[in-house]
DNA sequence: ATTATATTCAATAAATCTATTGAATTCTTG
DNA sequence: CAAGAATTCAATAGATTTATTGAATATAAT
């Protein structure tokens, strides 16, 4: 075992701490639940900690620990601190940690059943489907995420209705078509609660179940 | 604030718990080494201690980290306990953490030229230029890592002489040819090694920068 | 300058993670 | 069934992580 052969394993373990600092930095669920919030918008630190109903000094120290990693980046815009992920891959990587997860733990299926408890109630719509429908005419694809989600991103010809304000702007949807609501992804409810709204009020409905970055990843474009 | 909303933000959380148990258990740089090692060829536990260089009972017990959060599976054989991943989509799941960090940290490329101290001393040469030399029969390629690993899986009419018994097998390689050289990927060093000593003899080198499994991510066949 | 507001810092206690040690299990083999 | 070997368990101390507080900092507005 010469000096040259314990330097190398020293070296190797520097690589290996290097890679774990980023495991670890998405190694917790609030940290992760802001990384999903900041792949749909940047966002200040008081509107994440709202949105992840968390309080400001700790949404802080998690986001602190994110820019550590170099996961996200800050930027002050006059009084306020606005966050963002650091690189399209660094979203690709939670989406497929995600997608792991849901692959091995069998306990996310039911979670996600918890969760979305109407998940089979409504019919769900391709997006190969979606885009020829939308073509024909017949469709209205509809974004209920917050505002600044769908102006950070949103699928083509999508028309942006919050679902906070759906009840209140049901006038702006045409009576006569089907409306696909769609929202963060597998994972959101939003687009659930829409429907569930929608479908009361007479509108026939589907649901597309993928959010933005499963669309851009699944090669469609935005 | 109702119970009804109260109980969704519950599974919400479930469901980023669970999420986060995978991250956690890939933050641990020892883990990632198991990991890393187990993307090659299932090991037993003494093999594994002996590869990554810890104790048995402390390997052991990372595995059983792993094990908890699905990525990888054991199998008595005999005496021995034989680990193995627990789905191709963990060393997906790897191999992106790895990229991600090489992207985002730039203390990554430090570590690794420090590490393959030859990293641009030789020749580097692409999967599809060496596809083509192959089929030529200009080259020969070369797998250097341990027996079990190239049996596990190899790239297409690769020769396995693994990188401690090469200096006594040199007598098997054409000495009229180029060497094409490979490992375990790019952040190993093995075939650095091999290069050093076949050029030494006069050997024209070359290395191929992928590993399997990077092969087959970038869709060759093995 | 002073005030107000958004964010970060510092300090703390409770909880979790890690490597080490030696003993306990669980197999196979004779 | 007894011996031997591979693996796991249990207990420990030291290190790290977390949420919570209240104070400190930095910028915008007055």
């Amino acid at each position: 075992m010469t000096i040259s052969t314990n330097d190398k394993r020293w070296h190797k373990e520097q690589l290996y701490s290097l890679f774990s600092q980023i495991a670890n930095a998405m190694a917790n669920p609030h940290r992760l639940e802001l990384m999903d919030l900041l792949a749909q918008a940047p966002r200040t630190v008081e509107a994440l900690a709202n949105e992840a109903q968390m309080s400001v000094a700790n949404t802080s120290q998690h986001l602190q620990r994110l820019k550590q990693a170099r996961l996200v980046l800050d930027e002050r815009e006059g009084v306020y601190i606005r966050y963002r992920l650091a690189a399209p891959s660094v979203a690709g990587l939670w989406l497929n940690l995600r997608e792991v997860a849901a692959g091995q733990l069998a306990e996310v299926e039911q979670a996600l059943n918890a969760y979305r408890s109407q998940l089979h109630e409504f019919e769900q719509i391709s997006a190969d489907v979606l885009l020829t429908r939308l073509r024909q005419n017949e469709v209205v694809l509809l974004d209920v995420r917050p505002t600044v989600e769908y102006e950070a991103g949103h699928l083509p010809e999508a028309v942006s209705i919050p679902i906070d304000e759906l009840e209140h702007r049901l006038a702006e949807l045409p009576p006569d078509k089907t409306i696909v609501a769609y929202c963060r992804g597998p994972y959101c409810v939003y687009a659930d609660e829409a429907m569930e709204l929608l479908a009361a009020q007479g509108w026939p409905v589907a649901r597309l179940e993928e959010g933005v970055w499963e669309w851009q990843q699944a090669g469609y474009a935005l």
